[in-house]
DNA sequence: TACTAACGTAAGTGTCAACTGACAGAGAGG
DNA sequence: CCTCTCTGTCAGTTGACACTTACGTTAGTA
């Protein structure tokens, strides 16, 4: 899930993603999206990807196609989501309910 | 933006984003949650943090007074939740609806 | 002034990541 | 078999990053 979440803070990953959410494509195809660097360094970003189970790799003769994981796109927003809410937002509801409570019993605390 | 994500990517920092949510914290009481790496450490990722406008900082005497900056944390979240649904699942349901189309009119394509 | 607490920061190190270029294997077609 | 295409991978370089130690700075205090 950390691995997930390290991907995709690689801009180039999240646009390869993107390129193979709705299609399935070959690697050549894919490399060929990115004029800017070799077709060796989009390789490696898809056995990233891969290993971090962003996106699914299916061999059909000489060619590896490739598509996103949805279902692994989902549980990293789910986590996302998660660390929004109950880490952030509802972890201050808390906090701030109970400061208040000690500012109306105590008037002062400490821990 | 892209400063961000990467900055979140840190699971140590993910932390420190969750402690001063809710609370406004000095670095050293900050530090003193993380045992298995020393203030200067600390330090640093908050200055990153800071870089990326994640966390406000405020000087108080001889302390600085960190706390989580809700605005930016939305943006991101914001800009994640754009990346989801606009850039994929939306994606995806303009790709599916073009594939469709093309079945049933062509009954065959490629590329 | 001298001392101390609370910080940031510079310097140095080990590790990891992104990238290029060269190479190897696998499958398709002649 | 030979050749071409598609693709992963290895070797090597460069730069970024997390971390520690040491030092400098600033503000409060005796």
């Amino acid at each position: 899930m950390d691995a997930a979440l390290k991907a995709l803070a690689e801009p180039r990953r999240r646009e390869i993603v993107r390129l193979v959410w709705s299609e399935e494509l070959p690697a050549t195809a894919i490399a060929a999206r990115f004029s800017e660097v070799t077709r060796s360094a989009i390789s490696q970003h898809l056995g990233i990807l891969r290993e971090a189970g962003l996106v699914h790799e299916r061999k059909e003769g000489t060619r590896r196609l490739y598509r996103s994981n949805h279902h692994e796109m989902a549980r990293l927003r789910a986590y996302l989501d998660d660390y929004w809410t109950t880490g952030l937002e509802r972890l201050r509801d808390v906090a701030e309910a109970a400061e208040a409570q000690r500012e109306s019993r105590d008037g002062r605390t400490d821990t």
